[in-house]
DNA sequence: TGACTTTATAGCACTCGATGCCAAAATGGA
DNA sequence: TCCATTTTGGCATCGAGTGCTATAAAGTCA
């Protein structure tokens, strides 16, 4: 059985050394958000999420529907998995980077870092993806969620340009962005496409570019071309 | 009285000419829709809008809880107002430029345009603006809402650059819009500026430039010494 | 082995938003 | 007065989310 504690399986716990390693003390969790967040996208992607009771996946999971609020403050959280930690990476790149790259050259290469995935994971981020951009209950909380992520990127706009992250330009350029990481996020798992880095990063270089007609009118013919010919 | 049928306070029907004029029967409604928004507004600002149940605006209102939900579809609605018929005009505005306007231009003085309203308008909006854009649940609900304005403008994009509305390209001019407009209303309600075009003409100014380092800093400044100097 | 502490869980009661259903009230017309 | 029409109100119901409490499971220490 797995959802024991990260020591591992009834062992002894570990006692080596000085390291403060973390003795697990009383009862061990049944489950781990990754289990339940299996169970529960397994159950949104056969009954739909609207129509997926709280206690439905709780009971598929084999816990009590006040444990599940333990482990997800809501239904919609499932949906996000570990999307604080995301957050976290899109700081730093944006802060480690050299201050005489171009601002929207630094922006658009960090977004594209931080949403760099193996294959093995692309499979179930585009199935959280469509549901977040396509279900009317996530698209709304998604709101919420990016909240948190246009603030990282208006306090690095604002350390750029100077003056306080709550201003026009920053706030302007956070949410633009944004908007920005959302379509190529949307387009990448409602469609066909497999490279998700290559959306994300023509979308911050047509962003970058002032959405130049010229420039969005190749864009768009290179999207004809991939989608019918070859 | 107020919240009586168009025709009047009772009057005779109008019976005039082969025009077919709505001759209202059954019986007549006991509120509005304007006045179920003026009390809510009211009360959300008195006590917040989570603490403001709808039982409590319904009994305000003089109405019931049930009727309550035939005018508005949920509470969160009531902050939106009548927003559908922005979109029209919206719509209007960006069909109506001439082709040989920069599509960039035409789509900020076609927000800039639909933003335009009157001093009375103003308060009750910033009102509106606030509670959009702090409170968590009208925070996501408005990314529903403002999901038809984004097929709006992706519609106008498309139309211009050629290619399916649901392209990278429109999508992400589209959306990139939303948080620029966003960005702009969202300084304007929460700080203490008068002039709501302004913002989001600037806004969008900064957008068409692809968010230029130097004019951005240039803004900033402007804000700076509009805030503290005079 | 038997307390004792710690942690996780289950269950219950409750609030609130939202929906479906049906009876009752109000209105104009025949 | 009876009828068709429209709005309203009350009720029952569902589902998300929360607070509270008792209990189960684990390690520790004597």
């Amino acid at each position: 059985m797995t959802g024991l504690h990260p020591a591992g399986t009834g062992g002894a716990p570990p006692v080596g050394g000085a390291a403060p390693a973390y003795v697990p003390r009383g009862r061990r969790p049944s489950t781990t958000r990754e289990q339940i967040a299996r169970q529960a996208l397994d159950l949104f992607e056969r009954d739909g999420f609207d129509a997926t009771t709280v206690d439905g996946i709780a009971a598929a999971v084999g816990i009590s529907r006040r444990t599940f609020f333990r482990y997800y403050s809501s239904k919609r959280d499932v949906v996000w998995g570990e999307f604080d930690a995301e957050l976290v990476r899109l700081r730093d790149q944006l802060m480690g980077a050299p201050r005489d790259e171009p601002m929207m050259d630094v922006l658009r290469r960090a977004v594209v870092a931080t949403n760099r995935f193996g294959a093995g994971e692309l499979d179930e981020l585009r199935i959280r993806m469509g549901l977040i951009s396509s279900v009317p209950a996530l698209v709304a909380h998604s709101a919420v969620r990016y909240t948190e992520w246009c603030e990282v990127v208006a306090d690095f706009v604002a350390g750029r340009i100077g003056g306080p992250s709550e201003g026009l330009g920053p706030q302007t350029v956070a949410r633009a962005a944004l908007g920005t990481a959302m379509a190529a996020f949307a387009c990448w798992a409602n469609h066909d496409t497999d490279d998700l880095t290559g959306e994300v990063d023509e979308a911050f270089r047509l962003l970058g570019d002032g959405f130049d007609e010229d420039r969005l009118r190749i864009s768009a013919s290179q999207d004809r071309s991939r989608t019918s010919g070859t």
